[in-house]
Formats: structure tokens, sequence, C-alpha cells
DNA sequence: CCAATTTTGAAACGAACATTTCAGAAAAAT
DNA sequence: ATTTTTCTGAAATGTTCGTTTCAAAATTGG
């Protein structure tokens, strides 16, 4: 048969990611992404189609690797508030090297596309209530081990937790002092405990 | 002398604010604020310089109303918390009526053109620590009339809150559930009382 | 009513936009 | 080595972008 594609897929898609992550999905041209995935431009509409069905599959990437940090939480040996305040800290790592002010690119595609892409309406609601269940199974876990307390039901408490990290990473585009940050979460945490 | 603009120039700018709140900056095209606005490219030019200019007008627009709300909550005989409550209040209010899913303006400002724009830099920080600010003066305000707990310091509070804030306007993207979004406030104002 | 000045409308500007085209280079299979 | 298929590069597509131009219409003050 025939020639094969030369570049590795994700990571291309990856490098993609990292400008509409900084520069949004209008303020990217396609002379951004040619330059930066180092591939022609017929090549990138030949493997990923439009400019939009790229920034699907770069969304996609930032969803898969950040529903991994909750993976990766979900084996370590801590109660269930601790786990929380990891995902927490973690945010304050992200914040911490985000030097670009990049922010979080789901929150950046909610301000940015939401009211005005049906399309990607969906795939935001479904992140952001998958967000919403991870966080509540790791209060019904805390609430089991007596970490968190359980005198409001688990989705409650997981939409107030969901809402401050949001806000917390808004709050990391102002501000990277980490005092202030880390007490931010020690606020959050209180609530909750 | 000579002619004068014939139209109101506060409310053009209002109808401006709302193509870029709703569009953002790069998704709005001069095109749009010519039919938004009903007037003439050249009169626009001629009145409000170029696209950017219009936008930091529209920007300002905003600030100033958001602004207005703390003022109006200044005058009301209530405690420091019941103050802060009241905020939420506002901006439960504002999300429930925001059928279009535009959100913060501000918000959406930082996350699109926050890190791209440096004249546009100076304007959202500063403006980010007025919304600090105002929140301190209020945390002031219930430390001393004993609504607020005093274990914390007030700048620490007010970072707190601001973060909080933020999120709840990012929540409210998501979900206009009335009952959801009480129990989150009810959550941060239960974290300072 | 006239002179001065500005707004207005429509057309035009070059640049940048997303996307397509297509001939030739490259690589796999026979 | 040849055939087949795909990838690649560069140029060109038509559209839309933000902005400018300019003559005509409009409105003010004298």
């Amino acid at each position: 048969m025939a020639r094969q594609e030369a570049f590795n897929r994700e990571e291309v898609i990856g490098k993609a990611k990292e400008v509409f992550w900084s520069k949004g999905y209008n303020g990217t041209s396609m002379q951004d992404l040619v330059d930066a995935m180092d591939l022609n431009r017929s090549s990138i509409y030949n493997s990923f189609g439009s400019k939009m069905d790229l920034y699907r599959l770069a969304l996609d990437q930032y969803r898969s690797e950040s529903g991994q940090l909750f993976d990766e939480i979900e084996e370590k040996p801590k109660n269930g508030l601790e786990k929380i305040g990891l995902i927490f800290l973690y945010s304050l790592e992200s914040i911490h090297k985000d030097s670009e002010d990049k922010g979080c690119m789901l929150i950046n595609c909610s301000t940015e596309m939401g009211n005005q892409c049906n399309d990607l309406n969906g795939f935001l609601e479904s992140n952001y209530q998958n967000v919403v269940k991870r966080f509540e199974e790791l209060v019904v876990k805390g609430q089991q081990d007596g970490s968190i307390r359980s005198d409001e039901d688990p989705g409650s408490l997981a939409n107030y937790i969901t809402s401050t990290f949001h806000g917390f990473r808004i709050t990391g585009l102002h501000t990277k002092d980490q005092k202030a940050l880390k007490g931010i979460i020690q606020n959050v945490l209180k609530t909750i405990a």
C-alpha cells in the first residue's frame, strides 16, 4: 500500500492545543497552527479536517489529561478531604507554572465559545458534569471516612467545591501568590470538613 | 459652528457592549458592531476610534455598572455578612436573567484577552484589585459588627470571597438551578461567618 | 441664507482569514 | 522496479477582516 503519516498524532495535536489554549479559538489563526505544529497547511487539513475539528481534538486531549489527575489521586492512601485538597494543590501547581497566564483551557472555552457554538456546548456540559461527579465521589468517600461533614448531601457539597475550584483557576490568572492561594484552599477545605 | 452627534453616546456604547459581551473581542466583527449600534462604519471610527478603543469603552461601561452594585449595597441597613450575601444574590439574579449565557464580561475579557493584550491587563488588574478591596471593606465591617469571624485577616477572607465569587459566575454558565446556586452561596457565607 | 464644520453613506483599501487545489515527492506493496 | 496511494509544498481560492477615503447631506452659528 501507500505512505503513512510521518508525524506523531498526539504530539502535533498537543502543539495545536498549546496555541488554542493560549490564544483561544478565535484568536488562533491557521498560520499560527502551521507554525506551531510544524506541518504543512494541506497536511493539517488532510489529517485533521477543519480548524474547528482540530480545536475539538485539542480540547479532548486537554480534558483527557485533566481527568487523569483524578485517577492519580484515587490511588493515594489519603482520606476524602485530603484527596480534594490534593486536587486543589495540583491546580495550585498548574497556576504556579502558568507563566503565560493561559488559565484553564476548558474554562477559556466555556467563556469564549460556550454560548456561541452548540456543538461545543454538549462537550463542555458533559465535562462540567463529570468534574462535579468526580468531586462528589471524593465527598462520599470523605463522608464515609469521617473527614468531610455529613450534614449536607454529597451533590450539594460537590457543587460548592466545583464552583470554588473554577474560581480558584480564575484567581490564578490574577495572582500567583502562593500564600494567598493556599489561604483560599484552606477556607474551601474548612467549609466541607 | 457645526453639526453635532445625533446619537446618545452611552447608549450606542451600551449596544456595542452587548455584542462584545456575548461574542468576545475576537468573535465580534466590525460588521456586527455596525449592525448592533445602528451607526455607519465611518461614524463609529469617527466617534470612537478603533475596534479596540470601542471595546475598552464597553468594558469601562460594564465595570462602572458593576461597581454601582457595591455602592447600592453600602447604603442598606445590613450587617457585613448580609451585605456580602446580597452581592452574591445580585449575581444570582444576573445568572438567572442571563439566558444567552454571556457570563461576566470582565471574566470573559480576562480569559480571552488577559494574556494577549498588555494594555487590557492593567485595566483588568486594577479592576480585580478593586473587587477584592470592596469585599475587604465589607469583611472589615462584618468583623466589627460581629457577623464575620475575626480569626483571619480581612484581606485573606476577601481573597477567598473574590475567588468564590468568580467561580460562582462560571458555575452560572453551566447551571441556572436556583437551589443549587443558593446552596453554594450558603457554604461561602458559612465559611466566613 | 450663508459659511463653517461634522456626520453620514457607500465604496474601496490592502491584509489576513480559512480552505482548496494540484503537481510532485515519498514510501509502501507487489 | 513499478505501481499505487498518500503525504507534502507552494500557490491560489474567494471571503471577511479592520480601517480609510471622499463626496454629499446635514446642522449649527452668524
